[in-house]
DNA sequence: AAAAATATTTAAGTAACCTTAAAAATTTAT
DNA sequence: ATAAATTTTTAAGGTTACTTAAATATTTTT
């Protein structure tokens, strides 16, 4: 399948993971960058190859062959998201953007050999979630928003979920990483910011940030 | 630039390194599986963006310029089959077929640090060149093809010069690998043969793989 | 040197993936 | 509920990278 197409189902799936029940062409074609003519017909060429869903004015929705396309994709780019960050301690908006590419020319055979050598890990550095070889994600999620945590519990960080450099540039130089520990201090609930502890530093973050850190209880 | 563009320039100039000095557009769609008029479309399309010196009728050249878009995608190429090659222990055969993928998704930033992490190796497994980061190759070849060694001197293997599964399959299996040593035993010349010792092991070869197969002499 | 064979180029056309502009439908606001 | 705003779709067109078929030039053979 053409990179315009694997980008395509991967942005309907992701829309979907998100909670975003608008899938429409139009916003498919702002996450891609292209027109909403554009998005229109290509929902069409797709229908077409039975990937897609699509009816006139309607949310588009993926065929189980759609999202099996789109999880193979996943697969691949955080296989070389995993690969690349141990290997080359890449950051983490480094090895997004170079997984973006390397996903589409990425053979069946080289993926389930990165598997291997990671040892099939089932997340990758932003604590996503790995599918396997038939595309299948056989995890599941308990992870929570740092936002809705409680004051003086100790959390494991989950997930980082954002494709934004300065955002990784802060976690990183914080020591906000996937699988560290951290303890809530305090919940400012008027001004919605959450004060932590980690690493025997406290910080205090605002929503902005607090949404997206996603962590798991500790047993 | 497109895939089809980097896969042109270096059609022409592999072409060029292997002697074959009629470069027109027949020859290179016949490299490319793509047809004479396409060719010659190409071959237009890339005299305009200045990496093609073409005329009608005359053989094709790169210009300066694309040269160095031609060396700049073998670097990446050989650097991942050096890679792939050193990490998941993939033989020859496979290691092309991944980087044949990966070299055009690769960025000058990944492609460097992958260099990096082999500690800047100056060729790849078949023992082909690697182009340094400006698309030069600083290392001179000295070697010559077994078909044209002399008997009782040892040698050691310098290129393995084909993309054929089977002489892959059969070298790995006989320890026919890039700076392994091998002792030319007797040059059947009626026959054009080569007999050779290679780990205890005496292999008789014909002239198919003795011209394929290019070492350096011992100091 | 002319004829035959071959290769190159031109011409016309296709498919994928995009664009902008206008028409049509849906959604939102009053 | 109707008007206004927005979104989706259709229509027409562009680019890239191909195709086949025909015209033209070159190369080879005799």
């Amino acid at each position: 399948m053409s990179v315009a197409t694997e980008n395509f189902v991967k942005a309907i799936y992701k829309s979907k993971i998100n909670d975003i029940t608008d899938t429409k062409p139009g916003n498919i074609a702002k996450l891609l960058g292209i027109s909403n003519a554009a998005a229109t017909d290509m929902a069409k060429s797709l229908a077409a190859k039975n990937l897609v869903d699509y009816q006139k004015y309607k949310a588009l929705q993926l065929t189980d062959e759609g999202e099996k396309l789109a999880l193979k994709v996943i697969r691949k780019h955080r296989l070389w998201e995993a690969f690349l960050h141990k290997t080359f301690d890449m950051s983490l908006h480094e090895i997004h953007r170079e997984a973006e590419l390397l996903e589409h020319e990425t053979s069946d055979f080289l993926a389930n050999t990165i598997s291997t050598f990671l040892g099939n890990p089932k997340f990758d550095p932003h604590g996503d979630p790995i599918p396997n070889e038939n595309g299948e994600i056989t995890t599941k999620d308990t992870s929570i928003s740092l936002s809705k945590t409680k004051e003086n519990k100790t959390y494991i960080i989950a997930r980082l979920m954002s494709d934004d450099k300065e955002f990784f540039d802060f976690c990183a130089l914080n020591g906000l990483k996937y699988g560290n520990k951290l303890t809530v201090i305090k919940q400012f609930s008027k001004n919605k910011m959450t004060q932590i502890s980690i690493n025997n530093n406290t910080i205090l973050l605002n929503q902005d940030f607090t949404k997206i850190i996603y962590v798991n209880e500790t047993n």
